[in-house]
DNA sequence: CCAAGTGGTTTCATTATTTGAAACTTGGTT
DNA sequence: AACCAAGTTTCAAATAATGAAACCACTTGG
């Protein structure tokens, strides 16, 4: 589904993508390196990124770096999905409840990606957080919206797994993976059992519309030191309850409409 | 600098923005009734996006929303920011200083786009607040980052501003604007009068990189409750020091190069 | 039950944009 | 001065975007 190579706008996104991924500024030349895209093709649509603002260009040091209009895009897109707002108090809740950490998660190009964090004891952080991305094959919320995707879909995603061995328990085959899944529909939730890093583990449970469509998915997370997979197992209804919860207020906050809300983004 | 329309990729991002901009997930005739583009045109462009996972459709409700692909990549925009990285450190210092709040702000599309804020007294929010924006012509950061910039670019964003009288105090035309700047230029800082909110003044100097190119703007918030515009000048050297601390960091930081960060994105 | 309407999707010939090999400019090195 | 690497521009050919019109699916009302 999310394909790659529409037109223009996909190369230019590819390029958006391969700048964002070296961790620090870069220049035309190593981008180039290791894109697929001849020269001049690369430089016009890097030109067009920094024009749009999606890039900024230090012409101190001739290098790009992801831009400005990314984060105030990325202010609407947090500000306005539905899942964060409306789970967010459930989250505290349950995090409170169990004192652990809980997160919030979404899947994005076959990969996990975390929306919210709560934690207990240090209740600071969030951008800092919200945003990373993790396996989804071997982890607690990967393997939860896997198992209750739409099984083309499972597929698509699973095909696209590295299947790294991370630590000793980590899956490692697409075979082993679906097996797991299985368990996980029977069973009603997931867990990782320290199968990405040592020491952690946590329970996770799939957020689903009314339709039965994936919303995201909500885990609680301890360590080997504090807990066990037994102990998590306790917190499954917690979990469940609060899975559900956020849910049925995803499916109400659609409709209300929220009398118009006035756009205003610029002179432009 | 910043034009709109090149090509495909211009548009692209101009729908995008524009669904952003709807507080709220929103219909294709929605969009469509405030959009340039014919209805064909449109919809390509919104499947594109789509299928590029920088909006997301909902199928249940039929409606397009800022897509999860934007929280990622502004979570990249905002780890390598070396802005904000830097700046960091010395916000909270100026904060813990002088018991204000402290902004961490910068120039897009002709407005200020807000990447931080520290205030003493409750060290929470974040991504609530990264990604705001607000008016540069009557903000304290605003006229401090206009006041800097070369004079060609700043006449290119006056022309931009909309000059709506928010307060008495605002400022409503490019005039009164340029004599404003020129004030801060002699100055070294700006200050914003209650312009833009009944109550709210604040003492704002520009970030400038060593070649005089304006990086942001750092700013101290106070309520004309607690303290009067006399009690923020007193404040200057320190706001000032943090800009040039931040400046001096940020010139630094550029070349190190950090030893080539393995990039990691996904399976694709 | 059919007619008209609304919101969304597809077609297809036309048009405009994108493409990339090659040539060129710039700034630094030997 | 000759050389080299990095970045930028040219231009005809190849490709992708365009949008008027037609179409489909579904509701509304006569």
């Amino acid at each position: 589904m999310a394909g790659s190579g529409d037109g223009t706008v996909g190369k230019a996104l590819e390029v958006l993508d391969q700048v964002a991924s070296f961790g620090r500024p870069v220049r035309f030349s190593d981008v180039l390196a290791d894109s697929a895209f001849p020269k001049p093709t690369l430089y016009r649509l890097l030109q067009t990124l920094v024009s749009q603002n999606m890039l900024a260009f230090d012409p101190d040091h001739q290098t790009y770096a992801p831009g400005a209009r990314l984060v105030r895009l990325a202010h609407a897109a947090w500000a306005q999905s539905s899942l964060v707002q409306v789970a967010s108090p459930h989250l505290v809740g349950l995090s409170a409840a169990t004192h652990e950490t809980v997160h919030l998660a979404q899947l994005d190009h076959g990969q996990v990606l975390y929306l919210d964090k709560r934690n207990a004891a240090h209740p600071v952080e969030m951008f800092s957080q919200a945003g990373k991305i993790g396996p989804a094959y071997c982890t607690g919320v990967g393997k939860a919206m896997l198992a209750y995707l739409d099984p083309a879909q499972a597929e698509v995603i699973i095909a696209q797994q590295s299947f790294h061995k991370f630590q000793p328990g980590t899956l490692t085959t697409a075979a082993a993976l679906r097996r797991e899944l299985q368990a996980i529909r029977i069973r009603g939730y997931g867990f990782d059992r320290e199968e990405h890093e040592a020491g952690i583990i946590c329970i996770a449970v799939p957020i689903l519309s009314p339709a039965g469509r994936v919303l995201g998915a909500v885990s609680v997370t301890s360590t080997t030191a504090r807990s066990d997979l037994a102990g998590l197992e306790h917190l499954a209804p917690q979990v469940r309850d609060t899975a559900a919860a956020i849910a049925k207020d995803a499916a109400r906050w659609s409709f209300p409409d929220h009398g118009t809300q006035s756009r205003q983004l610029a002179g432009e």
